[in-house]
DNA sequence: ACCAGGATCTGGACTTAGTCTAATCGTGAC
DNA sequence: GTCACGATTAGACTAAGTCCAGATCCTGGT
């Protein structure tokens, strides 16, 4: 079912977030494009028609909802971060010419032989990064 | 053997790299070391008697340093760029409170299960980063 | 309808990693 | 000595991201 303003309202009530105008139009930016977008790019889109969000909500928003985990952080770009509407663990292509990012589904993929951590630590994920270039 | 200024001279000739004071003395600082530096740490390091080396020319020299692949670059930290003295291919642990990373040795790991690359597309690297903290 | 208080939003100043530029420096060839 | 050319430099600049203090927007109580 497509994402609509309605519905993406009540995922941001289940994951603890007050639903204003801003950040419906933000969660609606990324999750009905499904792509993974930076902060300028979110801007960009929210602002289209008319001006109606400032930079800083949008990246008050955005870190509003990484801490609510309702979207995640792709760093592979020295310059500038991604935002994952795809939350739950999974890994990419990353194409290094257009800088382009796709999901790699987690599930299937096995990584064999990794060391033992360090005595008292914890994994928190494991993520994985296919660099790619037209060739 | 450990490196001295005098052997890193030698391995900047075979990667094409006119070895100037201040490009030595930049080697120096990540390959005795040997951890996964900043630009601002190294800059730090090699001005730390007096003053010898400027933020330009630490900057220039890294870039010239991964062009020629004496060095890597690890994209982790959204904030800043490490340099790897390692450029062979590897993986990494990343603890998230810290900001601390350690090398995990290519050899071993294996990687099961990644979807067949678009056509065309071939690949360039795996990185694959294990963020871990104390727990 | 009115008000109060808290949450949210905002423009713009600020910070900081990294780049760029135009001037200067160093060195070897002649 | 001087010329050429690569390397270095200070400092201006760019751009992602943060911070702040004032304005604005709810919401619930009266
Ligand atoms: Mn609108
Ligand atoms: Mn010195
Ligand atoms: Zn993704
Ligand atoms: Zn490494």
């Amino acid at each position: 079912m497509p994402y609509t303003r309605d519905n993406l309202t009540e995922v941001l009530r289940r994951h603890d977030i007050n639903p204003t105008h801003q950040r419906i139009e933000i969660a609606y930016a990324l999750f009905s494009r499904g792509e993974h977008l930076s902060a300028d790019q979110i801007l960009a889109i929210v602002n289209d028609r008319h001006s109606e969000t400032s930079k800083a909500t949008v990246y008050n928003t955005l870190n509003l909802f990484l801490e609510k985990k309702l979207v995640r952080e792709v760093i592979v770009d020295p310059s500038k971060v991604f935002y994952d509407p795809n939350p739950s663990p999974h890994h990419h292509f990353y194409n290094v010419d257009t800088g382009e990012l796709a999901d790699i589904d987690a599930a299937g993929i096995e990584v064999h032989g990794l060391p033992a951590l360090p005595d008292g630590m914890v994994t928190e994920g494991v993520d994985i990064i296919v660099r790619v270039r037209a060739g």
